[in-house]
DNA sequence: CGGATACTTAAGTAGGTGCTTAACCAAGTG
DNA sequence: CACTTGGTTAAGCACCTACTTAAGTATCCG
């Protein structure tokens, strides 16, 4: 959903289109999704169009890079473990 | 869990000590772990005891680094949208 | 106005996870 | 042998997630 979101904005039906899901469900998926931040929507008439908040996308990356090199520097310890015991 | 396993054989009971949980809990615990193959078990006596493999410990962290450089490029990609933007 | 479209709200449900308690069995100990 | 210890089995429960259906509301179009 955030995939297609960045190839450019959409309405929810859109949205819920490619999705096997009804529109409800695509609905509380871009509740959270709004309340993350990572989104943002805006109505206009009846239809609601969203798209995503590049600067919430560049936090999510660097949240995931912060994970990600905690990772590593674990797996360097588990490698450390597993030279000792072969 | 495996963390204190990887300091060294444990059973069952000294596995369950710092873990603020039932007997049952920790043994359901041990089952995941043993059917993935990342830890063995052998009951000696009534003392069942509790070992990593490190060759399980090995493909783990393969399996880890896979999906972490998919990570790595999924983010490559997110940056350059992200410069698109700007 | 009347009907179709684009959501929205509310309420409920299926399935899964991570425990729990209770009852049990088997191995060691005095 | 009786008691304790270490583990096992079975059943069940609380909570959560990811939906669903049904019934609305609001806008647009002819």
């Amino acid at each position: 959903m955030v995939e297609r979101l960045t190839l450019g904005s959409a309405s929810v039906s859109e949205l819920a289109k490619p999705l096997e899901m009804s529109l409800p469900a695509v609905v509380q998926h871009l509740q959270v999704l709004e309340a993350s931040g990572l989104v943002r929507t805006e109505k206009v008439g009846r239809v609601r169009t969203c798209h995503v908040v590049p600067s919430a996308l560049r936090q999510a990356e660097q949240w995931i890079t912060e994970r990600r090199t905690t990772w590593e520097s674990r797996l360097d310890r588990l490698d450390d473990y597993l030279k000792e015991q072969s």
